[in-house]
DNA sequence: TCTGGGGTCCTAGGACCC
DNA sequence: TCTGGGGTCCTAGGACCC
């Protein structure tokens, strides 16, 4: 049986995601900024013609935002995390089986399809997932993962295909290659890109025709098998079920640089409670913990960073066990007298919850009344929302919260902000039909 | 004033064991 | 003169992804 795989990719898709509750934004240049007001995360297409690249700090690009009248946002995850979920379960819904690989793609399996009926099928997925939820899909098809990537490149280079593009039996897949630029390949970064641009392969097609023993002498097996990938050889399958992870972190730069020690406490705790509550989801205890804080290397002042490791006695997910740990190595690597820019958690060495092997050394350990409680203010946040009960080594001022100075309305997911529809005597609406949200 | 926040995997080399 | 060899585990660093 053939293969086929597609990845849908949503377009632009913060900006997409701004852009379906306030249609007046359509046609004009947005860019959404990292957290902190950073740096440009997202951009629309009026946006990038602009010319402003991705990952630009935002400071050194007011002027353009300024003269080009560029609508600029705060990222509001809250937002997209929920338009990410109304997309992947209408792709769910018409394709069985997806992976959600990021927050806007997905891989799909059509394998059984034939070249004809893949394609006419994501011209229908991308039709439906547009009317459904606002947000424009392109769809790229291929016989492997990686050719899946390349053919939604040229989806979106080559908007005559309608946001469909498939490289499945394809005659002219050789010319197709060639167009396509060596740091275009998903899995080829910037400094293979540069390795291979020496050595004069600068398209697809010269990386899918260069020798095995070369590749992998120079790229070890991971830049082989995106080779073997380019050659219609799959190699990556389709994920169903979410891997468990490996490691959880937590951090983020403050909105302020920050001094004291008790300041730094706060945020770290708020970065434990995070970290320890996607452990519990994923039903694990960590072993180990890591903290580290840093301070602004762009910054021309006296800099300092540190990190610090706890081994925990038993594998734990409760979190005042994980906060008292983490400021117990804070304390350990703090240094007054330093502005710091950043502090963070990562946890790791993870055991399943329900083996937590007992240490002889902490015998009263209480795991399974640890793990109730634990239970219990999952279960409330789940249903009141997210920090509805937290814990007061979080702090409660939080100065040192990061800036979101231009943040759109949480249209989805809190109910005083839901967009309303206006209705008035129809008169009325037709003296002024332009101004109005409906 | 202002430069994101997560993750994965592979390899080389050293420590250590018998 | 002749100075083993195979295996495992850990860590640091580098590459990649969004």
């Amino acid at each position: 049986m053939e293969k086929i795989f597609a990845l849908a990719d949503c377009n632009n898709f913060y900006a997409s995601c701004e852009r379906v509750f306030d249609p007046s934004l359509e046609g004009k240049p947005i860019v959404v900024l990292s957290n902190n007001d950073g740096c440009v995360v997202a951009r629309s297409n009026e946006a990038k013609a602009l010319g402003i690249k991705m990952g630009a700090p935002a400071f050194q690009h007011e002027h353009i935002f300024k003269k080009h009248g560029v609508i600029v946002f705060s990222s509001n995850y809250s937002l997209y995390g929920d338009m990410s979920q109304r997309v992947m379960a209408t792709i769910e819904q018409f394709s069985p089986g997806i992976e959600v690989y990021s927050i806007d793609e997905a891989f799909l399996n059509l394998s059984g399809m034939t070249p004809e009926t893949s394609i006419e099928h994501a011209r229908q997925l991308r039709a439906v997932v547009r009317r459904w939820t606002g947000i424009p899909l392109s769809i790229g098809l291929g016989q492997t993962k990686t050719l899946a990537k390349a053919a939604n490149k040229f989806a979106k280079k080559k908007p005559e295909h309608g946001g469909v593009f498939s490289l499945v039996a394809r005659a002219d897949i050789d010319t197709l290659l060639e167009n396509l630029p060596v740091g275009d390949i998903w899995g080829i970064g910037s400094r293979h890109e540069l390795f291979l641009k020496r050595h004069g392969i600068t398209n697809a097609r010269q990386f899918r025709d260069a020798s095995d023993s070369w590749i992998k002498k120079h790229m070890t097996i991971m830049g082989l098998r995106t080779a073997m990938e380019l050659r219609g050889v799959s190699c990556i399958p389709i994920e169903k079920a979410p891997v468990p992870k490996k490691g959880i972190m937590s951090s983020r730069s403050f909105g302020r640089p920050i001094e004291s020690l008790e300041e730094l406490k706060e945020a770290l705790a708020t970065h434990v409670s995070r970290a320890a509550e996607k452990l519990r989801a994923q039903r694990s205890a960590a072993s180990v913990l890591h903290v580290f804080i840093l301070t602004n290397r762009f910054k021309n002042e006296p800099q300092y960073s540190n990190s610090a490791t706890a081994i925990l006695p038993v594998a734990t997910a409760y979190t005042p066990d994980l906060i008292a740990h983490a400021h117990e190595r804070l304390e350990a690597i703090y240094k007054p007298g330093y502005r710091y820019k950043k502090t963070g958690v990562f946890l790791t060495e993870f055991v399943p919850e329900n083996i937590i092997q007992q240490n002889i050394l902490a015998p009263e350990y209480p795991a399974e009344r640890n793990r109730e409680i634990m239970r219990v203010v999952d279960k409330i946040n789940a249903r009141w929302g997210a920090d509805s009960i937290r814990y007061a080594a979080e702090g409660v001022q939080n100065g040192w919260q990061m800036r979101r100075e231009r943040l759109s309305p949480h249209y989805t997911t809190v109910w005083s902000e839901i967009p309303v529809i206006k209705t008035a005597p129809i008169e009325e609406l037709e003296k002024e039909p332009a101004q109005e949200k409906s």
